[in-house]
DNA sequence: AAACTTATTTAGATTACCCTAAAAATAATA
DNA sequence: TATTATTTTTAGGGTAATCTAAATAAGTTT
């Protein structure tokens, strides 16, 4: 039986693969918030199973079978996540919390009326691709808006769901998911960036416009 | 912390007691699917908690702050299995399971979420109460079918909720809540009843008229 | 290469829940 | 009342996930 915190690991291992560094005991405990050791006791676990291959000392990574539970939990959450928000009138700063919980619970059934209600969406509140019930997720290149210069016009495609505080700052300030906006200017030295949105503009630091990202709109159409 | 076992079994007891009989360490056990040494262990830790009062060998009994717990829980159940059928189209043989492994993961908001899209609803849809969001439960005098007499007209105010076989008949031959039916005969020895729904007559045998529950109809109004 | 730092793993415990099998208490019957 | 049957509890274990602290391996500096 696939339990609970053997999907929260497989998740977790799915989402720091996709930023391209190897995935360390440390990366997973300090993501997931629990001891190192404790790491290491499931990863021996999930390659006993064959959901990952370990080499140690030098990280892990997600076999096929441990991938296709990856996706379906992530499938729960962002399904879920847009679900709380279109049909329950959740703020988009707090389905994350609540779709961590239910992702584990629900059945297919659950999912496949929830994906029906929906319209079979591709993305989540926050931007971020919803994967196929059949495990296929879209990889879109995407950079954060901190790598963003001076002069250039973006479109925000995705934001960072986890930090309730940030999406309500977020919002404030009208950033969405398919928003324009310019980039005015950059300090040196990784600065904040001044932006404008519409007829506002927004100096935005570094945690912020590392967790906000962006396409170029010349690289769109 | 108050884990979902505990949840569950606060839950078994309060729905045993509603029945009268005293609640023993046989029947949680029963009614749980755990062997009876294992109750015997959790009613040690409930009685800790100070959940429930506990007389060796003679049952248990929730506390104040056990039937809050209790409420709570079976609100949330209840209002869920609503949920599910209005929402999201559930059948009504499906939401038990589904709303059985939600009901604990579920926020307060969820809850407040879904009883207002719900209209402050007071039965789900098999007819059982729904407590209201302070603990209060309507306790109504309701008896089961098996006990009604052949000349009587009752109608039906509430159908177990946990046998989906049962639930798939029920719906077959139309019995749900609020239906009125006529009692045309009755078999003795506890024998199955003839009933009337509408132009349609069906014998019903013991095990379906002891999980539907009725109110005379001159008691009613 | 030796010494230090950092990352990872092992060792040993803890908590929550569950189990089987045996013992003890209570209730039912001869 | 003594015996039998039933119910409940104790005894002793197991699994899954976690922890702290100590040991080991790898990588980095001097």
């Amino acid at each position: 039986m696939i339990t609970e915190a053997t999907q929260d690991y497989l998740k977790t291992i799915y989402k720091l693969a996709e930023k391209g560094k190897t995935v360390t005991t440390n990366a997973i405990a300090e993501r997931i918030g629990v001891a190192q050791s404790s790491v290491t006791a499931m990863i021996k676990k999930l390659a006993e199973l064959k959901l990952i291959h370990h080499t140690p000392y030098h990280g892990v990574e997600l076999t096929q079978a441990g991938e296709k539970i990856a996706l379906e939990v992530i499938r729960h959450h962002r399904l879920l996540e847009l679900y709380l928000a279109e049909a329950l009138g959740f703020s988009w700063d707090r389905v994350h919390d609540e779709a961590e919980k239910l992702e584990h619970v629900i059945s297919e059934d659950f999912e496949d009326k929830m994906a029906d209600f929906l319209g079979n969406p591709s993305r989540d509140p926050h931007g971020a691709s919803i994967p196929t019930k059949d495990g296929v997720i879209e990889k879109r290149a995407l950079v954060p808006l901190s790598s963003a210069e001076a002069g250039q016009t973006v479109k925000i495609e995705q934001v960072s769901d986890n930090n309730p505080e940030m999406l309500r700052y977020l919002s404030d300030i009208r950033i969405y998911p398919e928003v324009i906006i310019d980039v005015i200017e950059k300090a040196p030295f990784a600065g904040p960036l001044l932006i404008k949105i519409g007829n506002n503009k927004h100096y935005l630091g570094e945690k912020l416009t590392n967790n906000i990202f962006v396409s170029h709109k010349f690289e769109q159409e």
